[in-house]
DNA sequence: GCAAAAGTGTTGGCACTACACCCATGA
DNA sequence: TCATGGGTGTAGTGCCAACACTTTTGC
């Protein structure tokens, strides 16, 4: 590996696909580009990587300056370094993706509303670069680490009810599943704490909510126990 | 995202982890190191991505140039950014993985010799950078993977026996397996095909030969089938 | 009383694990 | 004839999918 201080280098960005959930179903945040290339578009959050910082915190940092959020859950997806990715030069983004809980926290409130929003992944507008390739691969990803670690609930407030649960997965996963069967299986997980509580204002029968069990969780990883959600 | 150009920019790498296997077992590509820093010690291929270059393409030049392979699996691993991975400044490195059969390929043939060798996973000597931290996910990322995509076969060669493809299965989750569980669920798969030819020249009853089914494969994957080894 | 979602069990089939012996071959 | 690995079947268990009705509540 000779070194190479002489030769150009490409440019190093982070991108973030941050994902959240209200009752209308899986979002995305989306940035509204304020210059050119693709002025005026939507794209991901995101920016370049500082010399000296970790990729993480570059990624941590664009989430909390373009989304405002901070202390999410943030996961490296896939490195994108197509030289045609970007028109100007060549860019290498190293993208991240995230989830977040839209009803505990007030996402994007201290930023220009008109430069971000939150889209529905089945009615995206066209995005800027490649991010709309980028976003495909999140959601895979998702749906592929859903089944066998329990991220979903990053998704959700503190409190939940199993059929909102379930709903997160159907979006999550594109299909539809049996209640009786779903109900069965996570409970039979030992993640879930029953509480007291129920559901409030609805004008219905209420449904009883529940609460992840980290601490289980994190025991069972220990004990080397392998879930299949 | 602003434009910036005037800013400094970490440095771009790409390195391999290149997995082999021979009779006795899951070995590595290893590098020894011509220069500082860490001259003398063993690391993973890889080098600079040049401007204009996609990441695939500088893993694929490097693995030619410094292991002497071409045609090989590969496919994208992590990317390792922290500040302090190289001592001379920050690099920013994309990790690959790729899968050769040893057999049928005469890796490092073109190669001086006693710069690359092949090591055995369970017996390595320390390497440069945190080329340890990057071989242990490939590793986990190869255990996770072969459960679910057939990418073993990338590293037999064209006709093998099941006891062989066992023992690579063995070798890639560290774990035994039982041997007529194994063998029923792989027939079962369909991706096998059973050949006329037998082992040659072994002093015991000669086993048969499979080959693996790309095309069943193939075919499989597109009717949305989901493989589970 | 009606709309809307909550909540609840059983069954049949399939897949997985565990397990031990005979066979074919070459030396 | 012996050593070496090749090759084979069964039984028990647990998991999964399929499937429909009653309950609660607010309006």
């Amino acid at each position: 590996m000779p070194v190479s201080y002489e030769y150009e280098r490409p440019a190093l960005t982070v991108d973030c696909v941050l994902f959240g959930l209200d009752e209308e179903g899986l979002k995305v945040l989306l940035i509204r580009r304020g210059m050119e290339p693709y002025q005026g578009k939507w794209a991901l959050p995101g920016g370049f990587v500082r010399v000296g910082e970790a990729l993480r915190n570059a990624a941590e940092r664009e989430l909390e300056e373009e989304a405002g959020v901070k202390n999410v859950f943030l996961e490296q997806l896939y490195t994108f370094g197509d030289p045609g990715r970007d028109p100007r030069e060549h860019v290498v983004s190293v993208a991240y993706y995230a989830l977040v809980n839209l009803e505990d926290h007030d996402v994007v409130a201290d930023t220009d509303a008109s430069d971000a929003g939150w889209f529905a992944l089945d009615d995206l507008p066209g995005l800027a670069f490649d991010h709309e390739e980028i976003l495909e691969v999140a959601k895979e990803r998702l749906k592929g680490k859903i089944r066998y670690q329990p991220i979903g609930f990053e998704l959700l407030p503190e409190l939940f009810s199993l059929s909102r649960l379930q709903k997160l997965y159907e979006a999550v996963l594109e299909r539809p599943l049996d209640k009786r069967n779903f109900r069965k299986k996570l409970l039979k997980l030992g993640i879930l704490e029953e509480t007291d509580e129920v559901e409030k204002d609805v004008a219905r029968r209420a449904a009883r909510l529940y609460r992840f069990d980290r601490e289980a969780y994190d025991r069972m990883v220990k004990e080397g126990f392998e879930l299949q959600l």
